[in-house]
DNA sequence: TTAGGGTTAG
């Protein structure tokens, strides 16, 4: 492959190509079987663009990943980076790691790479202490460190670093946009929602929608929906503010903007993009408009997990378990050959789903397909929903047993909504001997949340133990635990 | 030549 071929792939990328995908993949086949044979294919200027149009096509990634590794220790940092980015995108952590690792230069391109690795996966804990390595090795920090750094922060509510950045971002004289606009998301998602209205106030922000829609999702997390409404009435509507405006009207159960918005999305032409229509089903469903929801999901061109569990999840809510279980099924059949599964929150909706209309056999398929199908491994919430799931059918045998397994297995999974639910099952199947045993787990987890407190209580005076009861009302209210207004499941 | 700000399901 000569020098330059980077432009030619660049080219199968440009927009006029990418109707055309059967044959961009047959052109990035080739340009891969070449470089298989030739070392020099992996030059700086034709591999990036490869790497980046593989993002599209996850059928060559296997190829290229034996091929990348194979050279992994020689190549030139922007292939090294391209291919630390694609492996990140893909969840192959540790594949990204040995890359960025092997590197024997590093610019802060790489760095940032790495950080957005860590994001993705969740991991911000290990993308602040990779922070940290790049502020003690003295690497330059860009735009995007800080934005990645401001990410990881508000991920793990780390107020007191995230201000230090602030104030390191107003000492270096960066008032970027991508900086401001992850200052805002930093403050809003540690609740300091003025002082994300500061940021935006120092900002001169006129033409950037980004900007503008990072202060009306800042409202919309802390629940300030009115100031959401008029900053997106005085914001030029765009794709993302209209989804915002959705999520605005989910959150407050208000459709009567969410249809104007509706008809704004029509008028746009923005009802060709999913995470918008998505929004759309939601929203109707949240303010109890199931047949509007449904129609919204059934116009929705390329539907993904989100619209298939959003659907799931508004049938379930409103009872119709058995119209979510059909649901998930149809998923199931209709989406498999596009690559299409469902994941962890379609689980936990088809739980609920079943568990609320009295669906054992589908719910307890379901809970076992996660794995043995799906390889996705249950989480505490899926394993406390099952229990919740058994135990309302008085199935409390194979509740028990599987709580056995969770506190032999792994104490990790035994969180105190997996007692909860267990206790749930007790209480409501009588069995009192085994309620004892789960109180103490529960009281032995720590647990400060007052509705657990009152489950408990309840529990011993259904069990005739009074002073018991009694006790725990009195360390509740030692304790200063209030149980909240409205909070009345477990009572 | 590689990274990088705003949006959707629990």
């Amino acid at each position: 492959m000569k020098k330059g071929s980077g432009s030619a792939v660049s080219r199968l990328l440009s927009p006029s190509s990418l109707s055309h995908g059967a044959q961009q993949l047959e052109s990035l086949r080739l340009f891969l079987s070449r470089a298989q044979r030739r070392r020099a294919a992996l030059s700086a200027d034709a591999f990036p663009p490869f790497l980046a149009a593989c993002r599209s096509f996850p059928s060559l990634a296997s190829q290229t990943h034996a091929l990348a590794l194979k050279y992994a220790a020689d190549l030139h940092p922007a292939t090294a980076t391209a291919l630390l980015d694609l492996y990140g995108r893909r969840g192959l952590l540790r594949d990204a790691l040995r890359v960025f690792d092997e590197m024997p230069l590093r610019d802060p391109i790489a760095w940032n790479a790495l950080l957005s690795c860590f994001l993705r996966q969740g991991l911000a804990a290990d993308a602040l202490s990779t922070f940290r390595r790049m502020t003690e090795d003295g690497v330059a920090f860009t735009g995007a460190t800080l934005s990645a750094a401001l990410k990881a922060c508000a991920s793990l509510r780390a107020v007191r670093l995230g201000k230090q950045i602030h104030a390191r971002a107003i000492r270096e004289g960066d008032d970027s946009l991508i900086t401001s606009t992850s200052l805002i998301d930093f403050y809003s998602a540690c609740g300091l929602i003025q002082n994300a209205f500061d940021v935006f106030a120092g900002v001169d922000c006129d033409k950037d929608a980004a900007i503008h829609n990072s202060l009306i999702s800042a409202c919309v997390k802390n629940r300030r929906f009115e100031e959401a409404f008029s900053i997106l009435g005085s914001a030029t509507p765009n794709a993302v503010a209209l989804t915002c405006a959705f999520s605005v009207c989910s959150r407050s159960s208000n459709p009567h903007y969410g249809k104007q918005a509706h008809c704004a999305a029509i008028r746009h032409g923005f009802d060709s993009d999913t995470t918008l229509c998505n929004a759309i089903v939601d929203m109707y469903a949240k303010c109890g408009e199931l047949s509007s929801a449904r129609l919204a999901f059934e116009r929705i061109h390329r539907k993904n997990v989100v619209s298939w569990t959003s659907i799931i999840e508004a049938y379930g809510s409103h009872g119709h378990g058995v119209e979510a279980w059909n649901l998930f099924k149809k998923m199931e059949e209709e989406e498999s050959s596009n690559g299409l599964s469902p994941n962890a929150v379609t689980f936990l909706s088809v739980l609920s789903a079943c568990g609320h209309s009295g669906l054992v056999d589908e719910g307890r398929e379901s809970f076992f397909a996660m794995r043995n199908k799906y390889g996705i491994d249950p989480g505490p919430e899926h394993c406390s929903s099952f229990i919740d799931l058994l135990g309302r059918a008085g199935r409390i045998e194979e509740a028990w047993h599987l709580y056995g397994e969770l506190s032999r297995r792994s104490s990790k999974k035994l969180t105190s909504a997996v007692c909860v639910a267990m206790l749930n099952a007790c209480r409501a199947n009588m069995d009192l001997a085994r309620g004892e045993q789960v109180a103490e787990h529960l009281l032995e987890l720590g647990d400060s949340n007052p509705a657990s407190y009152i489950l408990l209580s309840n529990f011993y005076a259904a069990a005739g133990k009074w002073e018991r009861a009694e006790s725990l009302r009195r360390a509740m209210r030692n304790r200063q635990l209030k149980k909240e207004v409205g909070n009345s499941q477990f009572v």
